[in-house]
DNA sequence: CGTATTCTTGATTGGCATCAATCCAGGTGG
DNA sequence: CCACCTGGATTGATGCCAATCAAGAATACG
């Protein structure tokens, strides 16, 4: 028996991690895969809230738009994380692909008749939710009380402990998102985002070596300026 | 037998509704009363995240100090809002009492142990979890991508909407909470806050018969300035 | 190789912060 | 009862950070 989760990067992710061993066949047995090409979608602003979803590989983002097209980028997404849980009948949030992505879908209703069965998922989305609200909280803090400087110090700090679960501990960060993105994640213009990479590289706090991947070359002062461990 | 949370405000509150009639029981029997004059805390940023609290009447704020003193308040409670659950040892957010304020504390250990028996109490956390969640990103959104003006739009709405549930719907919104924590809820400074409902004043959107009362005068153009419903 | 998109940089503007003073309500004590 | 005090709220003057407007450079792509 091949199941598709035996060899998958995400099969450990907070999830999957409910099952163990063979266990997980369970889960298997009434995901659907998907495959989105950069650029596209997984779920949309608006669309019936249905499914939920466990990124498999790829990165992407969650964003939400105003009605006047003001943006705001609520997390970047990696492998094994899960998304598209929504307390409203509607998604709240659009789930966009960066890079091609691979994703388990499930129909919420076929998850919670698990429950019964498997009390340690109920118990993995409650802990889910409650991590997810923690960074969120975090994100509220540096959207309401810091400037370009320590905004853009804490994404990359940010970035780098998330990266550092799928790819290894590293100083260099991958920016799959455009400046833009990082912009609309960070409440401020792309000018300013572009600006204050400027900033910080001038500083020596860190190197681009290419517009998508940073060097921390200074962490500390980047923790110093991101308020946080290095 | 004559249980306090028989007349208790908030019987009905997302965690002990979990509980029917004369089931309540059970969660009376591990709950531990407190109550706090304004202006003192339930639980401290910091301190050992062993409890958690669903408030019984009072108002009061979560805020979270950055270590050069800049404070950002993450919520507004009111009786039967239920705080303090964290996915950290300890806590990352103050619980503060803005009037006097009675709660039911809970060992989060004492609540997981009911689990088995009554798989609703689990539910009704994940919910919890969901729904502030959501509420958040709200939050997320309006501090990253909206004017003073606009913040402070969301912000009455949104108070208007919450004590609509405990005082019944109307026009006239409490402010037991001061400019300055209005400001640190919004990311703006004191100055800004005060000036911003002068703004809404003068256009009419408002009144403001005492400087704790605001009257929404004109729902609808507060409500095209939160882009919200009204 | 040309075109489109993204990124960067410069000049200027504007919204909010900062600094400073005054106003006001509630509480205290003479 | 009222002068005084105190913390909160408001208003004014000025400055600064990030937005906006604009242009050019780098990179990706057909």
């Amino acid at each position: 028996m091949a199941l598709i989760c035996e060899t998958c990067i995400a099969r450990a992710s907070d999830l999957c991690g409910a099952f163990a061993g063979g266990e997980i066949a369970v889960l298997d047995a009434i995901a659907v895969r998907l495959r989105v090409e950069a650029g596209g979608y997984l779920f949309h602003e608006e669309a019936s809230a249905d499914f939920v979803y466990n990124i498999s590989s790829g990165m992407g983002l969650l964003e939400r738009l105003a009605s006047d097209g003001r943006r705001q980028i609520m997390s970047f997404t990696q492998p094994g994380d899960f998304i598209g849980l929504s307390p409203t009948p509607v998604y709240r949030i659009s789930a966009q692909a960066l890079t091609e992505m691979t994703a388990c879908r499930w129909r919420i209703g076929d998850l919670e008749a698990l429950f019964g069965e498997h009390p340690e998922l109920e118990r993995r989305l409650r802990l889910i939710a409650n991590r997810v609200l923690a960074t969120t909280l975090d994100q509220v803090f540096v959207l309401g009380r810091r400037n370009a400087n320590e905004k853009l110090a804490y994404l990359l700090l940010y970035l780098a402990e998330r990266q550092a679960r799928i790819f290894g501990p590293s100083d260099e960060v991958w920016l799959p998102m455009t400046r833009g993105d990082i912009a609309d994640y960070l409440g401020v213009t792309v000018e300013t985002a572009s600006r204050t990479f400027g900033v910080l590289r001038r500083k020596g706090l860190i190197a681009l070596p290419a517009a998508d991947r940073v060097v921390l070359a200074d962490r500390a002062s980047l923790a110093e300026l991101a308020d946080r461990e290095p």
